[in-house]
RNA sequence: GCCCCCUUAGUUCAAUGGCAGAACAGUGGUAUCGUAAACCACAAGUGUCAGUUCGAUUCUGACAGGGGGCUCCA
């Protein structure tokens, strides 16, 4: 976005507005404490503990000003290294900074203060040299609550979240773009374009889908299941329910405890609601002994997980109850893993191209060894696992980020990162191997020396979760989705009750060659149908009357523009059925 | 779950401590219309439960639902 400026310095501005705004909150209301106040992604916040004062969004304006008064008088930022009893003192008043410093020290970090003139803080380094010239454009954008240092079990503080560029336009620009994800949120298209629904009936994060907006979850399992059947998968099915014991041998009981649905029969058995689909398929891998000739077996199936979140956690469709994953997995003997990693990585290639997210970020999530408390498996198998998926990685790709301790409990994983048309990135596809699973559940094949040997299991979803992928594509396309996932695909409108039949004549004859249609027969003006097709942004609207009836031609308005061309019907019927085939992003 | 904010018709928004108002959508009519809103009429609502009050949609509380956040670390 920038070049002129670094990420550092960017940094340093918004900490030091970070700065600016406590200082102009404990002038405002002298009870309050300043805990932490970091520059972020793409501003900073600032987290205050505010005593009995509540902050409100209408505050904001006020403690706006304030900085700006307070601004001309910081000069460049004073430090000092200080004593623990020094720091004891100065921030007396002070139980965050009190807590921090002695951490610090006890960490054997140095206690550094700064001033920019009349503001002692506790703060490392990372200010604007002179803060009254170079920090401009700074705008407060909410308020929210957060716990002191993350923790749930500590103070909930108020944190007051901004932003600052070197830039008025970059400012605005910054801004626009918040504007414009509020325009397309999933949660705002799915009422307009009648995707999916909540009921207060039904329950939080319990998301229910109407016809059109079955229609596109089918469309894109479709194409996934595809692809897949390309890959040699085969489909599985299983119930939502399951035993106890399935989830205490695959170590879910005890890790997912907290989300997990849990359901006593009469007779007082404990059963839960699937939470993932790994166990139950590890007992269909089980149900025979395997040669090692028919490995790899490779199960799919589309199907609903339940998760007990937090309500506070629950977000339209991103974060729910109830979702379906896209899910597969790969029994496999190790040495294939390689192949079959390679063969996920293709398709989750192809369908997000075809989706039109180019550029997918991959990240190797590695477990944490400060943390193996976390994690099954022995720390041995860990190791070897991730340099398998390592090296993996390394012939086909380029610029893959290791993370440590993103993995999952029962082994490292590839995480694919989608970028969308405003910006802002996605955690989407992942391919995770699994040695634990095939431990505790004793999955084995017979070699080719007649003994049985271990095998590996490889989790494999390519949308993860249709609804969070949705809610995803449907922000990323703004709800224009591609003419293949339309819903309708095309709106015929009869210009008047008389021509009700040809266009459901005409209709018909598209609908036989599989193109979703409507015709709109509503007693309403053509202006009007126009304007309700392209509200629902359907990608082709077909006025007809008495001209369609005389001639072989149809007026055809492509969505996105304003004038409609007139073109031979056979034509123009051969010509989007090669866009849907190719699944085009392009409408002409 | 926790902190703060919000909740008026299917939707988007008004108003009020004393009869709740509009637009769109819906229903019924009239018009039969050529590319972003024809006309008339009808129907429809203060999330739930308590409290304060002569009277509550309005004030208070609880509950439910929704929103902004709660892993960026002096």
């Amino acid at each position: 976005m920038n070049t002129e400026y670094s990420q550092e310095s960017l940094n340093a501005m918004r900490h030091t507005a970070a700065h600016l705004l406590a200082k102009a909150v404990l002038e405002l209301w002298p009870g309050a404490h300043n805990a932490i106040g970091p520059s972020i992604e793409n501003g900073f916040y600032q987290d205050f503990d505010m005593g009995d004062v509540t902050l409100t969004d209408a505050d904001l304006p006020k403690i706006e000003k304030k900085m700006k008064e307070i601004l001309p008088h910081w000069e460049k930022f004073a430090f000092s290294e200080i004593t623990l009893d020094e720091a004891n003192k100065l921030f007396s008043h002070n139980p965050y900074k009190l807590q921090l410093a002695e951490e610090f020290a006890a960490g054997g970090k140095k206690l550094l203060t700064n001033d920019p003139g009349n503001f002692l803080d506790l703060c490392k380094m990372g200010h604007v040299e002179n803060p009254s010239k170079e920090l401009k454009h700074v705008k407060l954008l909410s308020i929210a609550g957060a716990y002191w240092r993350g923790n749930e079990k500590n103070n909930m503080l108020t944190r007051v979240y901004g932003t600052a560029f070197p830039t008025k336009e970059e400012l605005d620009q910054y801004l626009w773009q918040i504007e414009e994800a509020r325009k397309r949120d999933h949660r705002k298209l799915g009422k307009e374009l009648d995707l999916f629904a909540f009921s207060d009936l039904v329950g939080p994060g319990l998301a229910l889908w109407t016809p059109r907006g079955t229609l596109l979850r089918q469309l894109v399992d479709e194409y996934v299941w595809n692809l897949r059947y390309q890959k040699g998968y085969q489909r599985v099915t299983i119930p939502h329910i399951t035993k106890k014991e399935l989830y205490e041998r695959s170590g879910h009981w005890e890790k997912f405890q907290d989300d997990l649905f849990k359901i006593t029969t009469r007779e007082g058995h404990e059963f839960a609601m699937k939470p993932m689909n790994c166990p139950h398929h590890t007992q269909i891998y089980a149900r025979k002994p395997h040669s090692y000739r028919d490995l790899p077996q490779k199960y799919a199936e589309t199907t609903m997980c339940y998760r007990d979140e937090q309500t506070g956690e629950l977000h339209g469709l991103s974060r729910v109850r109830a979702f379906t994953q896209d899910d597969a997995h790969v029994f496999c003997r190790n040495t294939q893993i390689k192949e079959e990693v390679l063969l996920i990585w293709d398709i989750i290639n192809t369908f997000y191209t075809t989706l039109g997210f180019d550029n997918l970020r991959i990240r190797l999530s590695l477990h944490d060894p400060l943390k193996m408390q976390q994690y099954l498996g022995e720390e041995k198998l860990w190791r070897a696992t991730e340099d398998q998926l390592r090296e993996i990685t390394r012939e086909r790709d380029k610029n893959i980020v290791e993370a440590l301790g993103e993995a999952a409990f029962y082994g490292p994983k590839l995480d694919f990162m989608a970028k969308d048309s405003i910006g802002r990135e996605w955690q989407v596809a992942t391919i995770q191997i699994d040695f634990t699973q095939p431990e505790r559940f004793d999955l084995t094949c017979i070699n080719e020396e007649g003994e049985h040997e271990r095998i590996f299991m490889i989790h494999a979803a390519i949308m993860g979760s249709i609804e969070r992928f949705l809610s995803i594509y449907m922000e990323h396309c703004g709800g224009a989705f591609p003419l293949w996932l339309s819903p309708v695909q095309v709106a015929l409108l009869p210009v008047s009750e008389k021509y009700i039949s040809f266009a459901e004549a005409f209709g018909k004859k598209l609908q036989s060659s599989g193109i979703r249609i409507e015709v709109d027969s509503t007693n309403e003006s053509v202006g009007k149908k126009v304007r309700n097709a392209t509200s629902l942004k359907v990608p082709y609207i077909i006025v007809m009357g008495e001209q369609e009836t005389t001639s072989d031609r149809i007026s055809v308005r492509v969505r996105g523009k304003k004038e409609a061309l007139t073109i031979d019907t056979n034509t123009w019927i051969s010509h989007i059925h090669g866009l849907i085939q190719k699944r085009s992003l392009l409408l002409e």
